[in-house]
Order: C-alpha cells, then sequence, then structure tokens
RNA sequence: GGCCCGGUAGUUCAGUUGGUUAGAAUGCCAGCCUGUCACGCUGGAGGUCGAGGGUUCGAGCCCCUUCCGGGUCGCCA
C-alpha cells in the first residue's frame, strides 16, 4: 500500500513466475511493456530480461495512492513492485505467455523512473522494423527479452569454448591491438601516432603473426578470443570488427589441428544446442568442392551438383560452347516445371553478375524439350547431352561456358539460388565438413602474379614440393577450412617453417627478398632461433552464432553492430575530430 | 567503385494519369470502463512527403543531383 522511490532488492526475475510460487510475496523489477486500464483494476505487464508477467492493481487491495500509480504507467516506465502471486482463475489463463497461469497482485511500488514514448516496438511482434531505426537505438533492442537470449547464448558459447581449450592444455593469450600494418590481405584501420609523427600502428586483422611468434617463444598450445577488424566493405555475413577463436599449435600436422577444433566445435553443439556431432568430420579435397558444388564453402544440404561437359562440347556444333575452355552444367531434378520462363530469364541475369556472358538451359517437359541452343545440336549429341547429364522428363539443365573460375563460380553461386528459390535447402540439418588441400597460390589476374591463397606462411604440402619450380599453380597447402551449412566458419593451416621454404614462397609470390625483410624482418629473423613445426586455426564467432541461431545477419547476433557502410549509427561514429587533435597527429585536416 | 531495392505522422504502411484541405492502422494525449491479455468505447493532437534543384498553371507522384538505410558484385591473405 505504499509508494517508494528506491528500487526492492529483487526476489524473482519476471519471466520465471511459475504456479509453484502462488502464494508468496515477490518483489520484481524491469520496464512497463504494456498497461491495460479497465477502470477500477488495471493490469500492466512488466518485462525484465527473462520475459513478461501480469501486475495486477486492484484498488480494493493496493489503495488509492498506488492505484494513481498504476494509471500514470506507460511504456518503458521503470518500476519495482511487490506482490503476492496468485493462480489466475482457469478462464483467464494465458497460454501464450511462459508466466500465463499466474499474475502479481502489487502491494507495494517504487516507480524509479519515466520514459519518453519509445521509437521502435520492444516486442517480439514487431521483427521487421526499419533497420536504420534498430541500429540508432539498438539498447532499447536489447531489452527484447529474445535479443538477451541471443547474448546469453553468446556468453554461453564463449564460456563453453574457454573451459574447452583450458581441458585441451592451451593457454590464452592476448596479443597487442595496436599492431603494424600489413600489406596482402584486407585494408587495415590505420591509427596514428602522436610520438612518432607520420608513423602509423594498424589495428589488427587477425592475430596471426603474434601467434606465430607465440610457438617461438615455446607456448605449445595458445588461443585466444580475439577481436579482429578488416576495413572493408559490409555484407550480411560481415562487419568491420568481429571476434574470432584464434588457435595456433606446434609440433603437429592439420589432422593434429582439425582434431582439437572439431572437439571445440562439438562441446559447443552440445553446450548451447543440445546436439550431438559425430566425429571425425568428413574431409574434402577442395578440387572435389570446386568440381562437385563451385564453391570451397558448399551448401551440401541439397543436391544439384556440377557435372562437367567440356568433352561432350566438342565438336558439339554449337560455336559458344566449342569455343570456350570449359563447359560445366547442373542438372536440376524435377525442377523444370518449377521454373517459369521469366524465372529462368532472371537466373540469366542472375548469371551474368558473376562475369558468365549467359546461361543456357534446356528443359524436359511433358511436351518436349525445350532450349534456345537446342537448334544447333544435332539429335545425337542432343541426345548424348541427355545422357551425360541424367536428364530425364521434368528435368532442366544450365550450362555455363567459359573459363574455369567463371564457370565455376556462377554455376556454384546458381546452384545456391535455385535452392533457395525452390526451396532445396534442408533448414533443420547441420553438415559440418573440413574442406582440405587448399592451392597455396592463386593467380591473379590485376596483379599478374601468384598471389597466397591463405596467407605468405603456409606451408606447402610435401608430396608437392617438387613441383614448386616447374608449376606453382598445381602446389597444394597444408591448408584446411571448416564449413557448417555451406558458411565458412574458419580456416587455418600449418606454417612454413624452414627458411628455405620461406624465401621460395616469397619468390613465387613476387615478394623481393630486401621488400620481405622490411614487411616481415622481425619474424624472418626470429625464425633463425629454432622456430617449431606449427600450425593452427582460426573460426569466427558471429558467424557460428549466425549458424546457431539461424540469423540472417550477422548484426542479429552482435551486442552493438554497425550499419553496412561501418558506421556505428548509435553514436555516429565515424566523427569528426577537433584540428588540435589532428594538429598533436601531426594529421592535415581533409579538405574540401 | 558498379548494380538493385527502399526513404510519406512517433512507428508500420497506402497514396490512382501530375489536380480540392496527404490518408489508414497502431502509438500518443484526454474522458469513460473491475478480468484485460492486440482490452473496449468516445473525442483530440500529430506531416520540411530524406535534402536541393528542374519541368509544369499545379509535384508525394515526372527529370537531375545529393544524403541516408538495406542487399549485392568488386573487395574480403
Amino acid at each position: 500500500m505504499t509508494i517508494e522511490s528506491k528500487a526492492f532488492p529483487r526476489s524473482h526475475y519476471c519471466g520465471e513466475l511459475r504456479p509453484e510460487q502462488a502464494g508468496q510475496a515477490v518483489q520484481l523489477c524491469g520496464w512497463v511493456q504494456r498497461s491495460r486500464n479497465l477502470g477500477g483494476l488495471i493490469f500492466v505487464w512488466l518485462r525484465d530480461k527473462t520475459g513478461l508477467v501480469q501486475l495486477v492493481f486492484d484498488e480494493t487491495i493496493c489503495g488509492p495512492a498506488l492505484f494513481a500509480l498504476g494509471e500514470s504507467l506507460r511504456g518503458e516506465y521503470v518500476l519495482s513492485a511487490e506482490g503476492d502471486v496468485s493462480l489466475r482463475a482457469p478462464e483467464a489463463v494465458n497460454d501464450k505467455l511462459p508466466t500465463g497461469q499466474i499474475e502479481v497482485f502489487v502491494k507495494r511500488a517504487a516507480l524509479l523512473n519515466s520514459s519518453q514514448t519509445p521509437p521502435i516496438y520492444i516486442d517480439e511482434d514487431h521483427p521487421d522494423e526499419n533497420e536504420a531505426l534498430r541500429l540508432k537505438y539498438r539498447y532499447l533492442e536489447l531489452r527484447k527479452p529474445s535479443v538477451q537470449a541471443m547474448l546469453r547464448l553468446r556468453s554461453k558459447l564463449t564460456q563453453t569454448l574457454r573451459s574447452y581449450m583450458d581441458s585441451q592444455n592451451f593457454i590464452e593469450v592476448e596479443t597487442p591491438i595496436l599492431t603494424k600494418s600489413t600489406p596482402e590481405g584486407a585494408r587495415d584501420y590505420l591509427v596514428p601516432s602522436r610520438v612518432h609523427p607520420g608513423e602509423f600502428y594498424a589495428l589488427p586483422q587477425s592475430p596471426q603473426i603474434y601467434k606465430q611468434l607465440l610457438m617461438l617463444g615455446g607456448c605449445d598450445r595458445y588461443f585466444q578470443l580475439a577481436r579482429c577488424f578488416r576495413d572493408e566493405d559490409s555484407r550480411a555475413d560481415r562487419q568491420p570488427e568481429f571476434t574470432q577463436c584464434d588457435l595456433e599449435m606446434s609440433f603437429v600436422e592439420p589432422r593434429d589441428v582439425q582434431t582439437v577444433v572439431e572437439g571445440a566445435f562439438q562441446a559447443v553443439f552440445r553446450a548451447v544446442k543440445g546436439s550431438e556431432i559425430k566425429l571425425p568430420l568428413e574431409r574434402i579435397t577442395w578440387r572435389q568442392a570446386m568440381d562437385d558444388y563451385g564453391s570451397d564453402k558448399p551448401d551440401r544440404r541439397f543436391g544439384l551438383k556440377l557435372q562437367d561437359a567440356s568433352g561432350w562440347a566438342k565438336g558439339c556444333g554449337f560455336s559458344v560452347f566449342e569455343g570456350a575452355p570449359q563447359l560445366r552444367g547442373i542438372n536440376a531434378k524435377g525442377c523444370a516445371g518449377r521454373l517459369s520462363r521469366k524465372e529462368i530469364d532472371a537466373l540469366g541475369e542472375f548469371a551474368k553478375t558473376f562475369k558468365a556472358k549467359g546461361l543456357a538451359w534446356m528443359s524436359f517437359g511433358p511436351d518436349g524439350v525445350r532450349s534456345p541452343f537446342l537448334k544447333f545440336l544435332s539429335d545425337e549429341k542432343a541426345a548424348e547431352l541427355k545422357a551425360l547429364m541424367n536428364a530425364e522428363e521434368g528435368d532442366i539443365l544450365f550450362f555455363v561456358a567459359d573459363q574455369e573460375s567463371v564457370v565455376l563460380q556462377t554455376l556454384g553461386q546458381l546452384r545456391l539460388e535455385i535452392g533457395r528459390r525452390l526451396k532445396l535447402i534442408d533448414l533443420e540439418k547441420d553438415d559440418l565438413f573440413w574442406v582440405t588441400e587448399f592451392p597455396l597460390l592463386e593467380w591473379s589476374e590485376e596483379d599478374q602474379r601468384f598471389l597466397a591463397m591463405h596467407h605468405p606462411f603456409t606451408s606447402p604440402m610435401d608430396e608437392d614440393l617438387p613441383l614448386v619450380q616447374a608449376d606453382p599453380g598445381s602446389v597444394r597447402a597444408k591448408a584446411y577450412d571448416l564449413v557448417l551449412n555451406g558458411l565458412e566458419m574458419g580456416s587455418g593451416s600449418i606454417r612454413i617453417h624452414n627458411p628455405e621454404v620461406q624465401e621460395e614462397m616469397f619468390n613465387m609470390i613476387g615478394l623481393p627478398h630486401d621488400l620481405a625483410w622490411e614487411r616481415f624482418g622481425f619474424l624472418l629473423e626470429a625464425f633463425r632461433y629454432g622456430v617449431p613445426p606449427h600450425g593452427g586455426f582460426a573460426f569466427g564467432i558471429d558467424r557460428l552464432m549466425m549458424a546457431l541461431t539461424h540469423a540472417q545477419s550477422l548484426r542479429d547476433v552482435l551486442a552493438f553492430p554497425k550499419a553496412s557502410n561501418g558506421a556505428c549509427l548509435m553514436m555516429e561514429t565515424p566523427s569528426s575530430v577537433q584540428e588540435e587533435q589532428l594538429r598533436a597527429l601531426h594529421i592535415a585536416p581533409a579538405r574540401e
């Protein structure tokens, strides 16, 4: 019957009250979700991080002063309330609320704060609100029990990883955030130095160099939940700053690292999802992944594998096919009737965004074969192609003719697009596996030289060492990726510990000796002092969260995500600074 | 850097071929209401149609520029 201004010590969380507490006096704290004023009776939903519970203000029980307070309550007012938990009458039970069998008759309350009308709905019924507003008022969105549940899940995940890595005798070591700009790879965020005019630190894209130095330093088994930064454009699954579980081990081969990582994923799935992953995980080679799926991170939850028709294309009579280095295709089994002509054309446009010149198709409907290129083929060649692609009535074939990289990428993406459009993907399945034996190098048309596919410290496979001089492009690396449901969870490799091989590597990627020393001299020098063989792995915590929660965007699994241009709409960063600050950093103001 | 989609009330959206005073729902404010749970009923307030320029007798609508948000290609060792 009293109104106070200080919060009461809390006895229970709102969302956790159950019929077992009936008859008890409880103290609750939270925010007003909504109130329904019936005149002589007021119902108020109180929310905390666990969920909602219904408070009842009944004037005959709480008295006129407290009732007046109840009348004044509005959305997001902050309230501390004491009252008696009471079972609801059967006809008054709300099945939609976990706490719907009970309600709390308020006897004491403290109004701790009022609130403006919030600009976003803080409930679970309005998920598709304006992204910009959600980002600007993220702190309000955090009040949603679903977002709170995400944060708890994330915390559970990191706790599980830490305890698992500890159980495997890894130690967590923090490496510097102020570090050195590295060439190759993503753009760095630069940090100007006040003490060293004209010189810059960089934020780490990963703790790569440090963890290798830790191996040199005898740490043997290191891990870190590491913040990483890349100054590149965002995507739904890419943010400028993100968190990786980064690890490195000494005296190991790929299998040893993979065993530890697999175990970590098994532990996480057990703890967070309650599901069991069978170990060891399946391994497929990079070559196999590319040939079958046109991707080094295939989504294997549906079929539609790629098939090579290059051999058939020789002398087929259709110049587009004959003139291209490669012809590969997909048989979309039973999909002929599910794709309209308009949709097929849209897929053609889709294919063109991946540099394909066009998308050839051939459908086998009840009224016969239809295809824009059928007229160029003899009956025999057409029949051959049908047999080669295992086509039957109801199927539709898609082909891309071009150089290998374009063919594979286009068909790989097309396969995913068809899978999405026709809902062929089994979302209940979790498909976790290794892709191994990545190429060491990839040819860059732009730079007209080889680039390290992973990074320049990745070790070649022992059996491919003889190819290093003769055919660098075919050398495979001790590099491996972990893939979950078509998402790249992370990648790792065994590093080069032999100075001659390292020198050879720099040669292959066209990095002159003195330039290599300028950039990595400290590492190369360190490696003269008895570096152990070592290798490691890193996987994205954020992407793993996305997979575990079926989130559509990385934003949904971060407490404070950034917008697609890298800006924080809430704090309005990046922001300009005072000229004085710039002067201290020896930086000239931007000219308009 | 390229391409696609979007921006109208606090919020989610509608807005016809370019034509009167820009609408709905919800939220908000006021009043009534003792079993609501998307409470109900009555009344009310609320708009720089992202911004700037142009075409026109007349622009939320057409054109140009630009800003912001989302997606994507490039990029992301």
